[in-house]
This record gives structure tokens, C-alpha cells and sequence, in this order.
DNA sequence: TGGTACGTTC
């Protein structure tokens, strides 16, 4: 009796001809009930059975440790008339595998210790509790555990060993890892060397993996190809995780829900929409889409190519709350820039956990909506009073923060993650940096970068590019050859900051020298906004040729971007010629921006060439394009309060604008004081 | 006849 089907036409036989199935036909059909989720007909058949032996002990406390029924799994434990090391075992991996029973856990295994003289703790036990000690970080009593099982001969066991790789791995070192994997000598059983390969993967030694790996591709089964396909997908390279996958079928190595589960990161990393349907075409066939991990992995390769209809069509499958999908969603529509669809979804859900938040979170940043960043931080703390805010939505809120130049806001969150003691990761710390920077305190920003003790690219990019914006371009060149010693190799980000600072202070030479340094020192590409950073440098220093002769280099179609620049060049120096150039170029790419429209007219005004600033605003008006108002604002009593020009819709509007002309009045007065002080009498 | 390795989101 393998199947259900079997044992189906088993019982059903049984009640026709009214026999009695024996004691063990019961215990293997209430095992392929609970395996096959039906855990009601297991304790049917369990209340029905006319004598029971340990087995059907074991076999209905399993039933219902594997449903993650666990109160009623210690009710059935405890009227069990016979128990023996597997009623434990199970009672205890029971409590282990699920959310707070640890204590539960510890309380079992010290009875167990104490019952020596009728039970004999074997080597599940000791591996379940490694699985514990993982969980509770609770190194020592791991070791422990390591010498119980040395001394007993525990430890010769394949999954035994597993237990103790994946344990020191996790929890205490890679080496010590490496130490009981060296110790098997020639005697490496699949399962071992399979912890093994996961435990390379998890420190990161992807070469060390795949040369454990092409050792001898004959011990490899489905579990080490998906270890090793889920490694590289979940290292950065996805081309070489997907390249994994199709030579894993050539190997005749069966794919499974792991392997896809695995691959679909692969896909959604590359936006790969072809082999996401492909994928989701296999899955559908196999009844795969039901497993969570597969159904939320095929929604996050679908929004991540943008394409929401599709992402939705699976979620309205979900035939049960899978946080993932929910998550996956919320970032997909934000990325899409539809915050009211990502902001409905979030509504609708009853329970929500601290990455739904925080997703939520990094959407608004991300759409640059300040406001609501602040105002789910509000509703946050009334939903979850007593919740400490997760890292992610401090660096949000920091973010939020930094693009408004809110200083004070700032402050309070910084304040807020020394009171609660929030520890400083990097994410935190660049956060900081670059909030204070941007809000124009570069001295504090400077302090938190002394402090930091392992200083990545980013500190060192935010840092430099704080310097170039406060116009302190010897201290961002500076910074960035301290940062070349320690040898950390520049990226596009720290160029941009370079050639800002050189932007700003007109340095044309210095500017060149890191432009070619780009290619030639570090083989980085440059970009778009690299290219128009040094047109907008020959533009400010009156070198308008060699900006032409710049673009002339410049491999990829310009964009508006760059046009953009040279436009501005042009402006600068009077070239109307060369204005009309671009003019049409522009408003070819970009007919659409109002604010391009406003560049060129206020071009041909400061040149005094009325017709062409008519001709412009004629051409925007046929258009119907608008140009967004540019504003200013002032974080004042807690708020931002923004002003655009003639604008009276500010609550304070009438005192505002009455101290504004009180102002203007003193200042002029002031300035005609300075000119009367300074001129010779009339 | 029972129990442990490989899979995801900000």
C-alpha cells in the first residue's frame, strides 16, 4: 500500500465485507492521509481503530506535528499508553520546526536526559536539537552537543554530520564547518557533502562550491544542483544560474519545485519575461503554482518586467495569504510608479507583517513622496506602538528626509536609533550620512563617516559627493585617493561625484584626466549623465567647441539629457546658431516637457532675440504642454511648507506675505544706505 | 510502518 488511492480501496473493502484492517495496514493508511493533508480521516480511522500499537502512537502524533497542530500533538503524546524515542523525536522536531516553542523544546529534551533508563536519545534527537541551537544562536550548547555526539558514536552518521556543518556554518564559523567536512577523509556521503556545498554558497565561496561541485559530478543529485543553481542566482549571477539549470537537465538530474523556486530568481533578476511564462507554463501543467514559493517567485519575475496584469492574474490564484506574493505585488506597483494600486492592495489585507511595511515604505520613497513617507510612519506607530522600526523604514524615512533637506526630522530619527540602540549596518549609516549631507550639514555627515569603522563604496561615494556639492573640491579629490589606497575600486556613482566637483569649480583639466581615468584605469562605461556633466563643464568655461567636439565622441544616440546640457552651454555663451541646432534635436526627444520649452525661450530672451522667444512660446502653447512650477520650501514647525510664485494658498498666507514685504522694504532701504555710504557725494 | 539536507519578499 503505497498510494492513497490504494489504501482508499483498502478501507472502502474493508467496510464492505466488515472486516478489521490489521494494526499495521491502519498505521501506514493513517500516514498517507496526514502526507496527503487529509489529518480529519487520520483521526477518524485513529478514534475507530479497535487496538493500537506504539506505531499508531507515532503515526497520529506525527499526523498532526506535520499539520503544525502542536497542542494537539502534546494532548495525543501525553494518552499515549506506549511511547519510545520516535513519539519523542517527533514531539520534539514538532516544536523545534514551528514559531515559539522554543522553550517547549528544551523543557522536552531535558525530560528526555532524565529518562536515560527507558529512552536512548539516538541521532535524531541530537540533530534536531543542532537545529534548535541554530535558531536560539546558542553556540556553546552546539558544541556541546558535538562532544555528546563524539562520545556516544553519534556522529558517524550522514545526516548527523549534515546537522553539524549546517550548524557551525550558520552559527559559529566557516572553518569549523570546513573541520568536520575535512574529518570525513575519503568517506563523503552525498548528504554531508551536499551541507557542505550549501555551506560554501552561504559564506559566499561560490568557487570553492563549484569546485566541490565538478569534482565528481557522479555524486551530484537534484539537491546539490539546486544548491548550487539557487547560489549563483542569489549571488548576482543569474546567467550562470540559469546556464546551471539547462545542464542539469542535459545530466538526466530531474528538475522540482526547488529548482524552479530557485530559477525563478534567476529570471526575475535578468527581467527575463520569455522564461518567466515558460516557467509558468511548467508549473501550471505540474500543479506547482500551488506551492507559495513557486506561485509568489512567478508574481515577483512579473512585476519585475513591468507587467502588473500578468503579476495579478497569479495573486488572484493564491488560494491562501502568502505574505511573498503580497510583498512582490506592493513592490511591483511601485516600481511601476502606481502607489494608489500598491497603497489599495496594502488596505485591503487584515494582517501585515514588518516587510509589507517596509515595502510599502521604499514605494513612496521611491515615487518621491515625501509626505506619505511621514505619514506612514505615523500610522505605523499607532498600528505597531510597542514595534521598534525595522532598519529598512529608518532608512526610508531618512531618505525622505534627505530629498525634502529636512534637517530637523532628520535629527529626530537619528536620535530615535541611539535611544532604542538600533544597531548601525552600512545601510544605516550611508543613510545618515546622506541625509545630513543633503540637508546641509556636512560636519555631522563627516563626524558619522569618521566613525564608521568598515567603510564601503557607498560612505566613500556619499561623502565625496557631499564635498563636491559644498564646493569643497579638494577635499572630495582627496577623499578619493584616500579611498583608492584602502582599494576599493570606484564605480559610475563616485565619477558623477568627481566630475560635479570639477563641474562646479570649472576645472576642466581635472575633469578630463578622471573622465579618461573612467575608462582607462578602471574599465567603467561612462554614462549618460557623465557625458552631459562634462558638456555642462566646457559650457561653463566658455569652451563651447570642445563640447562639440566632445559630443562628437559620445558612442551611444544622444538622449534629452545631453542636449539638454549643450543647450544650456549654448546659453552660456551666446551661440544662438548652435541653440537652433539643438533646439530641434530636443524638442524632437522631448516635445513633451514644458520645462524644455521655458529653456530655450529664456535663451533666446537673455540674448535679446524676442521674435525666437515668441516663436518658442507660440510653438509650447500649440503643443499644450505645461511646465511643472518650480518651487522653493522651508521646514518649519514640523511641516514643509512650499512655496511656488504668486501663491497664496498657504494657511499663514496674508502674515507670510506681509513680513515678506516688511523684509524686501529693510533690504532695499539697507542697500540704498550701502550705496549712498559708498558713492562720492552727487 | 516512524523522524533531519536544497527554495522567496523590503
Amino acid at each position: 500500500m503505497r498510494t492513497l488511492r490504494e489504501g482508499l480501496i483498502l478501507q472502502a473493502k474493508a467496510i464492505k465485507y466488515g472486516f478489521t484492517p490489521t494494526v499495521f495496514s491502519s498505521n501506514q493508511l493513517i500516514h498517507l492521509y496526514s502526507s496527503n493533508g487529509l489529518l480529519k480521516e487520520a483521526q477518524r480511522l485513529f478514534d475507530e481503530m479497535p487496538e493500537r500499537n506504539a506505531f499508531s502512537w507515532n503515526a497520529i502524533v506525527s499526523a498532526h506535528v506535520k499539520a503544525r497542530n502542536l497542542t494537539q500533538a502534546r494532548a495525543l503524546f501525553e494518552a499515549a499508553t506506549q511511547r519510545d524515542i520516535v513519539t519523542y523525536n517527533l514531539m520534539l522536531s514538532g516544536y523545534v520546526s514551528a514559531e515559539g516553542y522554543e522553550t517547549d523544546a528544551v523543557e522536552l529534551f531535558r525530560q528526555m536526559q532524565s529518562m536515560s533508563d527507558v529512552i536512548k536519545l539516538d541521532e535524531f534527537t541530537l540533530t534536531t536539537m543542532l537545529n534548535l541551537v541554530v535558531k536560539l544562536s546558542s553556540v556553546s550548547c552546539g558544541r556541546q552537543l558535538h562532544s555528546y555526539m563524539v562520545k556516544t558514536g553519534n556522529d558517524l552518521n550522514g545526516f548527523a554530520r549534515s546537522s553539524l556543518i549546517d550548524m557551525y556554518s550558520k552559527r559559529e564559523s566557516f572553518g569549523e564547518a570546513l573541520k568536520v567536512f575535512g574529518q570525513l577523509g575519503g568517506r563523503v556521503d552525498l548528504v554531508s557533502r551536499n551541507a557542505m556545498l550549501a555551506a560554501c554558497c552561504r559564506e559566499g565561496e561560490l568557487g570553492m562550491a563549484s569546485d566541490l561541485f565538478w569534482r565528481e559530478t557522479e555524486l551530484n543529485d537534484a539537491v546539490s544542483w539546486n544548491t548550487l543553481i539557487s547560489a549563483f542566482a542569489q549571488n548576482g549571477f543569474a546567467e550562470e544560474s540559469v546556464k546551471m539549470f539547462v545542464e542539469m537537465g542535459k545530466n538526466g538530474i530531474r528538475w522540482n519545485e526547488h529548482t524552479f523556486a530557485s530559477l525563478l530568481g534567476a529570471c526575475s533578476a535578468l527581467k527575463d519575461l520569455k522564461l518567466g511564462k515558460e516557467i509558468h507554463c511548467w508549473v501550471v501543467k505540474n500543479g506547482s503554482i500551488l506551492n507559495p514559493f513557486i506561485s509568489s517567485g512567478i508574481i515577483d519575475v512579473y512585476s519585475k518586467c513591468g507587467n502588473m496584469k500578468y503579476a495579478e492574474s497569479v495573486y488572484a490564484t493564491d488560494e491562501v495569504v502568502n505574505s511573498f506574493s503580497i510583498t512582490n505585488m506592493i513592490v511591483g506597483y511601485s516600481s511601476q510608479g502606481n502607489m494608489s494600486e500598491a497603497r489599495r492592495l496594502f488596505d485591503s489585507l487584515t494582517e501585515k507583517n514588518s516587510i509589507i511595511w517596509t515595502a510599502l515604505f521604499c514605494g513612496y520613497l521611491k515615487s518621491q513622496q515625501c509626505e506619505a513617507v511621514f505619514e506612514l510612519l505615523n500610522e505605523y506607530r499607532k498600528w505597531e506602538p510597542s514595534n521598534v522600526l525595522d532598519p529598512l523604514i529608518i532608512v526610508s524615512v531618512l531618505g525622505a528626509c534627505a530629498l525634502q533637506a529636512g534637517l530637523e526630522p532628520g535629527k529626530q530619527t537619528h536620535a530615535y536609533i541611539l535611544r532604542r540602540g538600533i544597531v548601525m549596518d552600512e545601510k544605516l549609516t550611508s543613510a545618515l550620512m546622506d541625509m545630513y549631507s543633503k540637508s546641509g550639514s556636512l560636519g555631522h555627515a563627516e563626524k558619522i563617516f569618521d566613525e564608521v569603522i568598515k567603510r564601503d563604496l557607498v560612505h566613500y561615494n556619499i561623502m565625496i559627493a557631499g564635498y563636491a556639492h559644498h564646493g569643497h573640491r579638494d577635499r572630495a579629490f582627496q577623499l578619493y585617493h584616500k579611498m583608492l589606497d584602502k582599494s576599493l575600486r570606484p564605480d559610475t556613482v563616485t565619477f558623477l561625484a568627481l566630475l560635479s566637483a570639477c563641474r562646479h569649480c570649472g576645472l576642466v583639466e581635472v575633469g578630463e584626466k578622471y573622465f579618461r581615468s573612467m575608462t582607462e584605469d578602471h574599465n567603467i562605461l561612462p554614462e549618460i549623465d557623465h557625458y552631459s556633466c562634462m558638456i555642462d563643464l566646457y559650457g561653463r568655461t566658455n569652451q563651447l567647441e570642445k563640447a562639440v567636439d566632445f559630443m562628437k565622441t559620445i558612442p551611444t544616440d544622444f538622449d534629452a539629457v545631453i542636449w539638454g546640457a549643450f543647450l544650456n552651454a549654448c546659453k552660456l555663451n551666446g551661440k544662438l546658431q548652435l541653440a537652433r541646432e539643438a533646439e530641434k534635436r530636443l524638442l524632437a526627444i522631448e516635445g513633451e516637457n514644458g520645462s524644455r520649452y521655458v529653456q530655450l525661450a529664456n535663451l533666446y530672451a537673455e540674448h535679446g532675440d524676442w521674435a525666437e522667444m515668441e516663436r518658442i512660446r507660440r510653438k509650447m502653447r500649440g503643443k499644450e504642454v505645461k511646465k511643472l512650477a518650480g518651487c522653493s520650501w522651508v521646514y518649519v514647525e514640523n511641516a514643509v511648507n512650499v512655496f511656488t510664485s504668486g501663491d497664496t494658498s498657504h494657511g499663514k498666507a496674508e502674515a507670510i506675505y506681509s513680513t515678506l514685504g516688511f523684509l524686501t522694504g529693510e533690504l532695499s532701504e539697507m542697500a540704498d544706505r550701502r550705496i549712498r555710504e559708498s558713492s562720492p557725494t552727487l
